[in-house]
RNA sequence: GCCAGAGUAGCUCAGGGGUAGAGCAACGCUCUCGUAAAGCGUAGGUCGUGGGUUCGACUCCCACCUCUGGCUCCA
């Protein structure tokens, strides 16, 4: 569980993007069967690579070494600096004690002892896991060779089950102690562990596959954002064929909302320091707040967040139960400081489009509200090209605010809804935010790694603290439910990971350029011309490339930009007005009739095909 | 913010205490070409920023900025 001292609603600039290299890569799938037995693998890695460790850096005190999703890690405090180069060396070592076919021996010991060993060798980390071991539980050590560590286990039983080729040393990271900040920075060792060596290979080879689809390489290969250290770190410029994009997907978003029964709104980019006030912002959330801004001696602050704006249209006017629910949606821009560590291309930055909306209504309209947007989202998702999707059911916290009754009904109405959607989920017990329970998706991109983007969140403090009412039925005042949620979460943490999920390779609904003319030499520049107006006449994305490149050149080209269709154009196409179309594929249709042509791609846009 | 590594031309990268190099891109000329790179030439960098050491720093040292991999954080 985590543990936020928090406020607010709407969440996610970050959430599980970063850092996640290494993660849920190639998870599930096969390995399943092998699950516990590769996990016993990685654990006597991570041992072994604790031996050479120590054996290298004689004094070194050794922390913790789990096994991980795809291998292993250990955290060392050693009396020197290690550095990549060195990780050759602690490999060597490795491969030598693999090689010696040392057993790793089990044994109970009593706390004593325990303490004794390790305090003789100077390995305070480990008296501090012993004594955080639960007084009914066993205390056992495992041996291999000259290295022992206090563990719990399981292990291989002895080091030859373990294949000096088919493990591999990453990575080297700080981490502290314990996860705690306070606590002292440790060294920690990344390591990826295989019970064979294909399998290892087949691993690196999906991590260079990630490093090829990293939104950053080709955003810049693409020409399609950058950032600018001079001009602000972890803020995002829009070249042209990213801008191509983000209005492709807005135009979308913005038709199906209204489709949805959503009103657009628009507000403003700062809000005077009593907006927050009211809001709580001020109090919970004033670290990540930009510093305020002086105007007519008041205090005015940079939004991170688009709620009180919504609510603030919503107290114009006595709102009646008849015209519940609202729905109003906004691509609203926020600022929030992140720290400069955090910073990571789309996927973590300091401002940034929120797909944002808010409905609020009557109690027995929630559940049905609550449902549409789950389909809506659904669908959102599906026609992005993302079908494998994952819910997360955060409920009810210790500490929060809201009548009991209401969470009740809140949170029934989001499991109810992800049950009807036959999704599937887990329960975050106790992991609402303290002002409502709410619904997280993750979805899986193409090489199977989980995004958290929706989120579905009741909110029971704003309308509280904003007096936010509705004339019921019954002429009386009421409270009404509000729910915030994000589909996308944020537009540009949403385009970096549709960059990664493609490739670069976007659908020729999102293409910055839908399709290339390219004449085979400078005497066919103009029916080149022709043909491109043609295009876009009917709304199509065309780039004519008419330099005095050769052909292949110019194929070439497109190709590495990723141009899903490319027109060559010659004396044969000329006459009887048509293209010979070549795919981004590689594959080749030739003398298609030009206005043939322009139906199929206008049929790809419409179904949002990829190609 | 913390730990470690990195920052050289628009891009990808090489180099190294004596004052900077390649490929691609750009520009010019020649070639006028049928499905992933035609040929030749020209131009382009106070080597992230600021200090220091040195006869001399892009190279060594210190600080800062940014980026990368993690840790922490992500309402």
């Amino acid at each position: 569980m985590k543990e936020t001292a928090d406020y607010c609603l709407l969440f996610p600039n970050g959430v599980s993007g970063a850092g996640q290299l290494v993660g849920p890569v190639s998870n599930g799938e096969k390995f399943m069967a092998d699950d516990e037995k590769l996990k016993k693998i990685r654990h006597s890695m991570a041992h072994v690579m604790a031996e050479a460790v120590v054996q290298k850096y004689p004094g070194t005190k050794v922390a913790i070494g789990p096994a991980i999703d795809n291998g292993f890690y250990y955290d060392f405090d050693l009396p020197e600096t290690v550095t990549l180069d060195d990780l050759e060396d602690i490999t060597l070592r490795m491969k030598e004690i693999i090689k010696g076919n040392y057993p790793f021996q089990k044994r109970l010991v009593s706390r004593e002892e325990a303490e004794k060993l390790f305090s003789d060798a100077g390995q305070e980390y480990k008296i501090e896991l012993l004594k955080a071991i639960p007084e009914d539980e066993d205390v056992s050590l495992y041996s291999q060779d000259t290295f022992t560590d206090l563990c719990r286990g399981p292990h291989v039983e002895n080091t030859k089950e373990l294949n000096a080729e088919s493990f591999k040393l990453l990575s080297i990271a700080g981490a502290y102690w314990r996860g705690k900040e306070t606590n002292p920075m440790l060294t920690r060792i990344y390591g990826t562990a295989w019970s064979n060596p294909k399998e290892l290979r087949l691993y690196l080879k999906k991590l260079e596959e990630i490093e090829k689809r990293d939104h950053r390489k080709l955003g810049k290969e693409l020409d399609l954002y950058s950032t600018h250290e001079e001009a602000g770190p972890g803020l995002i410029y829009w070249h042209p064929n990213g801008s191509r994009i983000r209005l492709a997907i807005e135009d979308y978003w913005r038709k199906e909302h209204y489709k949805n029964g959503y009103e657009l709104l628009y507000t403003p980019h700062i809000g005077r320091s009593w907006l927050w006030q009211t809001s709580g912002h001020l109090g919970f959330y004033n670290e990540s707040m930009y510093s305020p801004m002086d105007v007519d001696d008041n205090d005015y602050y940079i939004k991170p967040m688009n709620c009180p704006f919504h609510i603030m249209i919503y107290k114009t006017d006595i709102r009646s139960y008849r015209e519940l629910p609202l729905r109003w949606a906004e691509l609203g821009t926020v600022y929030r400081y992140e720290k400069s560590g955090a910073l990571h291309g789309l996927l973590r930055v300091r401002g940034f489009t929120q797909d944002d909306a808010h409905i609020i209504c009557t109690p027995d309209q929630v559940e049905d509200e609550i449902l549409e947007v789950l389909k809506f989202s659904l669908n959102m998702w599906k026609a992005f090209g993302f079908s494998d999707i994952k819910a997360y059911l955060s409920t009810r916290p210790e500490k929060c605010v809201g009548e009991p009754e209401r969470w009740k009904q809140a949170t029934a109405s989001l499991q109810k809804a992800i049950e009807a959607e036959g999704l599937e989920f887990d329960i975050d017990e106790g992991g609402g935010a303290f002002y409502g329970p709410k619904i997280d998706l993750k979805i899986k991109d193409a090489l199977g790694r989980e995004w958290q983007m929706t989120t579905i969140q009741f909110d029971f403090n704003l309308p509280d603290r904003f007096d936010m009412t509705f004339v019921d039925s019954d002429g009386k005042e009421k409270r009404p439910y509000m729910v915030h949620r994000a589909l996308l979460g944020s537009i540009e943490r949403f385009f970096g990971v549709l960059i990664e999920h493609y490739g670069g390779a976007f659908p020729v609904w999102l293409s910055p350029v839908q399709a290339a003319v390219i004449p085979v030499a400078a005497a066919f520049n103009e029916y080149a011309n022709e043909v491109s107006a043609a295009l876009k006449e009917k709304g199509i994305r065309v780039s004519v490339d008419l330099g005095d490149n050769r052909m292949n050149a110019k194929i070439r080209n497109f190709q590495k930009k990723k141009v899903p269709y490319m027109l060559i154009l010659g004396e044969k196409e000329q006459e009887s007005e048509a293209v010979s179309l070549r795919l981004r594929t590689g594959k080749q249709t030739n003398m298609i009739p030009l206005q043939d042509f322009i139906k199929m791609v206008q049929e790809k846009i419409n179904s949002k095909e990829l190609i």
